[in-house]
RNA sequence: GGAAGCUUAGCUCAGCUGGGAGAGCAUCUGCCUUACAAGCAGAGGGUCAUAGGUUCGAGCCCUAUAGUUUCCACCA
């Protein structure tokens, strides 16, 4: 049967049909039984609420790229994929859907809540999933998983349960961030710092006992009321002797002591501090030390309370103003400076965080930390690139304490049961608890867990632990981790230190960090600038290969990357160039074609060409090894356009023309190299890899599960690549001539080739018909022709006799250019081996190589001056 | 305050362990040469931010400076 492609590349026929064939046939499926070598990846689980953006696309497209490479390479692959709940996130965007129903959390209470959560799950969770299938991603579907499925929750509890038998969990008062917004509390990782333009409040609190007044500064006047101290330094000469005396907070009309502490700069402000330990971290640590009472001004959205009836339910900044004014109106009031400060915000709704004192539950980091950072210290996991191991160890040298109970609903419950009548409480894995003490029911702790708890046993909680499963003995640990360098601090550091300490492993050996994708002016891509790039849309116009190619084109690990328009037509034009270079191929083949392997009478022009496809292959697997994609992608680009399509293709033109013999070998070559090349770009451009392939091969077997070329030694022809390497340039010498000198290519002109190599030229003739506008070639070692265009190159000089064409002014002036050229050229390498230095400490490979240039320069030299000779 | 990245052709960026500067797009010239005009053949264009240093040799290593981006911390 006539193999043949449709004239026009089109990936929307075809990606979609391509993507079932896999599925159906269950290409993507891992087995724990398997003989070969484990690789995984598990996925970073989008948000269920999340739309696929480029970011996904990038980081999706990095991970399909090894997972396929690694099968082709005959390692038994898991991709593991799944979802996150996204606590907060998620529960935002329910409580808003109700919102607009005009109902509340509190109306309908947790149970129907949770009803909505799950179906909202339902509804949206499917579609991201269905989103990374358009990428072409060969992630194991039938190992999909969710934060908040049985399985993971039970890991969840487990890991919650052990830890807090070993004391690494446990509830207490902090203070901690709140969200007024979310209306709950928040790790420090989940709070983003920004400069707001604030003002400085110069305040005056007098002393009790009326003998005057200290002066101090906020930026945050509402929290006075809170304020339980003033603090000096001890050491500071202008305060020292008012420590143990009191000042009257003013408005409040409080008696509050004024404390001596070394956390007071002497030489900032004015050396005097307002400590409100209820509602600043760093108040909260002097409150500690001096035992000071702590006074929470605010309810959970941030209002005032009702303890001060002035301002009771004003908005935190409402009353800030008032409370400003009235201080105005007490002469409490000095002065007001602007001043630029940076405050924090919550990382979802980017409402100002209120540090505020409240019970929470927490997770102990320094016996945790230390292991994680030994992991990466001695190697067992690495960074790409390593520079962020820096990021990664300052971390967690500085880590607090975690703080994972969350005041939302969407989430796991924390296994934790209050007894209400005596205070009992229990933690436990199941579901209810009774009172140990008073055999009454308890209740259990309201509160969920940080979305991060539970993604930070993602790499084996997938894997079916805390069960020993086959899939955990066979995939864990796993390989690769692929995330964005934003990530490291959310997630990154807590798989380490859970997989360490639960599974006595890390959970991977690689974390490969990438960049963020920019827009086309470098700025982040965000919903309020309204600046993303929609990825369907972009697969939709151009195929998913196209968008893949693109993005990891030029992608150095850990590099930003901007998205444009152009750099996706470049790709889609490389996909159509591959596309029709496979036309030309089938078409050029006999319906009763079989292909029987790589011939052993190959020219020498077929040995050029699979001794440089055989050099692509050992490049692309070794860029790949060092996760060098983007110099892979290019490898690959650059060969497949200019080597075989540019020359290769171009060479068995005449031969196909000539038929016999010499076609047969070039038929056989032509698709044992499209083979070839197929399977090296397939983890880049899946699609219309496979699409080709199945063409080509009636359908025989998928191409994703072939083997990825490797380097062979038997391919390895340098003599012959390094000798043909002359008839190419030779014609291409000759092309330039005729350029320079405006002959159109539909003039033809015999050519004649002095050279050495005349057998080899001999054979080459048809290229130069073909390729260099020759009527006819002529080969000898010496040839004496008057009238003519001299082109001398690597190896050879060729005569165009043009006749009047020919100005023999013009020619002695562009020879002697040449001759400069190639002076320059010799000049350089003498002077390098002319140079003792150099002679003396270069390696011998390097010495030799210029030896070599020093004599090709000097031979194109002699030719050169002799045909300056000859026109004189 | 601490740390990291970036600065290479008009634009966007590669350049992996130091050995005579590359790609895509854009520009210019000429071609519809039956795989491809989403293409072909050519051309122009860069004291690789600046200043020192190491080296036989530096875009690449070291130091400083400038500009720029980002992360972390934070003094009320």
């Amino acid at each position: 049967m006539k193999k043949e492609l449709p004239k026009q590349y089109s990936p929307s026929e075809f990606e979609d049909k391509i993507y079932s064939y896999w599925m159906e046939n269950d290409c993507f499926k891992a087995s724990p039984n398997s003989k070969k070598k484990p690789y995984t990846i598990v996925i970073p689980p989008p948000n269920i609420t999340g739309q696929l953006h480029m970011g996904h696309a990038l980081d999706e497209t990095l991970q399909d790229i090894l997972i396929r490479w690694k099968r082709m390479s005959g390692y038994e692959t898991l991709w593991l994929p799944g979802t996150d709940h996204a606590a907060i996130a998620t529960e935002a965007k329910i409580v808003e859907a109700m919102r607009k129903e005009g109902l509340t959390k509190k109306g309908i209470g947790r149970e129907a809540f949770m009803e909505r959560a799950w179906k909202w799950k339902e509804q949206y969770g499917g579609r991201i999933v269905e989103q990374l299938k358009k990428l072409g991603s060969s992630c194991d579907w039938s190992r999909e998983r969710f934060t908040m499925d049985e399985g993971c929750s039970k890991a969840v509890k487990e890991v919650f349960v052990k830890y807090y038998e070993k004391g690494l969990i446990y509830r207490g008062e902090r203070i901690i961030n709140w969200c007024p917004h979310c209306k709950t509390s928040l790790s420090d990782a989940e709070v983003t710092y920004e400069d707001q333009a604030g003002h400085f409040w110069h305040l005056r609190y007098p002393l009790t006992d009326g003998s005057g007044y200290v002066q101090l500064a906020t930026t945050r006047p509402e929290t006075l009321l809170g304020d339980t101290a003033v603090a000096v330094n001890p050491k500071d000469e202008r305060y020292a002797h008012l420590i143990g005396k009191t000042v009257t907070l003013p408005l409040v009309g409080r008696e509050i002591p004024i404390v001596g502490d070394d956390y007071v700069d002497m030489e900032f402000g004015t050396g005097v501090v307002k400590i409100t330990p209820a509602h600043d971290p760093n108040d909260f640590e002097v409150g500690l030390r001096h035992s000071l009472p702590v006074i929470n001004v605010m309810t959970d959205e941030a209002k005032i309370t009702e303890d001060y009836p002035a301002y009771a339910g004003l908005d935190r900044y409402e009353a800030r103003k008032k409370i400003v004014e009235d201080l105005e109106k007490g002469g409490f009031l000095v002065k007001i400076e602007e001043h630029a400060h940076n405050v924090g915000t919550c990382y979802r709704c980017g409402t100002t965080v209120e540090p505020r004192v409240s019970t929470q539950w927490f997770v102990k980091m320094k016996p945790l930390a230390q292991p994680a950072i030994d992991a990466v210290k001695n190697g067992d996991t690495k960074f790409v690139p390593e520079r962020f191991e820096k990021t990664y160890f300052h971390w967690l040298e500085n880590i607090r304490d975690w703080c994972i109970s969350r005041q939302i609903w969407w989430g796991h419950q924390i296994p934790a049961f209050y007894c209400d009548d005596c205070g009992e409480m229990v933690v436990t894995k199941e579901s209810s608890a009774v009172c140990p003490k008073c055999g009454k029911p308890m209740r259990q702790d309201p509160d969920t867990l940080d979305t991060w708890f539970s993604s930070a046993l993602w790499p084996f909680s997938t894997l079916g632990w805390p069960d020993n499963t086959e899939d955990l003995k066979y995939f864990y640990p796993t390989n690769t981790l692929v995330t964005g360098y934003d990530i490291i601090f959310f997630w990154v550091i807590r798989m380490m230190f859970s997989g360490l300490e639960n599974m006595g492993k890390p959970p991977f050996d690689t974390v490969l960090i990438h960049g963020l994708v920019r827009d086309a002016q470098g700025r982040k891509m965000s919903k309020s600038l309204g600046n993303g790039i929609d990825p369907l849309e972009v697969i939709a116009q151009y195929g998913a290969d196209a968008l893949r190619f693109m993005l990891a084109t030029g992608n150095a690990p850990g590099n930003d990357m901007r998205f444009t328009e152009e750099k996706v037509v470049a790709s889609r034009n490389f996909a159509n160039k591959l596309w029709n270079a496979s036309r030309f191929i089938m078409m050029n083949l006999p319906e009763d074609f079989e292909f029987k392997g790589l011939p052993e009478n190959l020219t020498i022009e077929d040995k050029w060409f699979v001794s440089k496809f055989n050099t692509l292959a050992k490049n692309v697997n070794d860029n790949l090894d060092k996760f060098e994609l983007g110099i892979a992608v290019s490898n690959l680009y650059d060969f497949i356009w200019d080597i075989f399509c540019d020359w290769y293709i171009e060479l068995t033109k005449p031969r196909i023309a000539a038929g016999g013999e010499t076609m047969e070998t070039a038929q056989q070559v032509l698709v044992w190299a499209i083979g070839g090349m197929l399977k090296l770009l397939h983890p880049f451009m899946p699609y219309i890899t496979e699409e080709i392939w199945q063409t080509l091969n009636d359908g025989k077997s998928p191409i994703m599960l072939e083997g990825y070329p490797v380097y062979d030694e038997k391919l390895s022809f340098t003599e012959e690549e390094k000798r043909f390497e002359k008839v190419i340039s030779a014609i291409k010498a000759i092309r330039n001539r005729r350029t320079e000198m405006n002959i159109l290519p539909s003039v033809k002109a015999k050519v004649f080739v002095e050279t050495d190599e005349t057998e080899l030229f001999k054979a080459s003739e048809m290229f130069f018909v073909k390729l260099a506008s020759a009527s006819a070639v002529e080969v000898g070692d010496k040839f004496d022709i008057p009238d003519a265009v001299t082109v001398v190159s690597d190896g050879a000089r060729c005569f165009i006799p043009m006749n009047e064409l020919v100005d023999k002014e013009k020619e002695l002036a562009r020879l002697n250019k040449e001759k400069a050229a190639v002076q320059k050229d010799i000049d350089f390498s003498s002077g390098k081996l002319n140079n003792p230095g150099f002679m003396a400490k270069a390696p011998e490979k390097q010495v030799e190589a210029e030896k070599a240039k020093l004599a090709k320069a000097q031979e194109k030299m002699a030719k050169i001056i002799e045909s300056i000779e000859a026109l004189k």
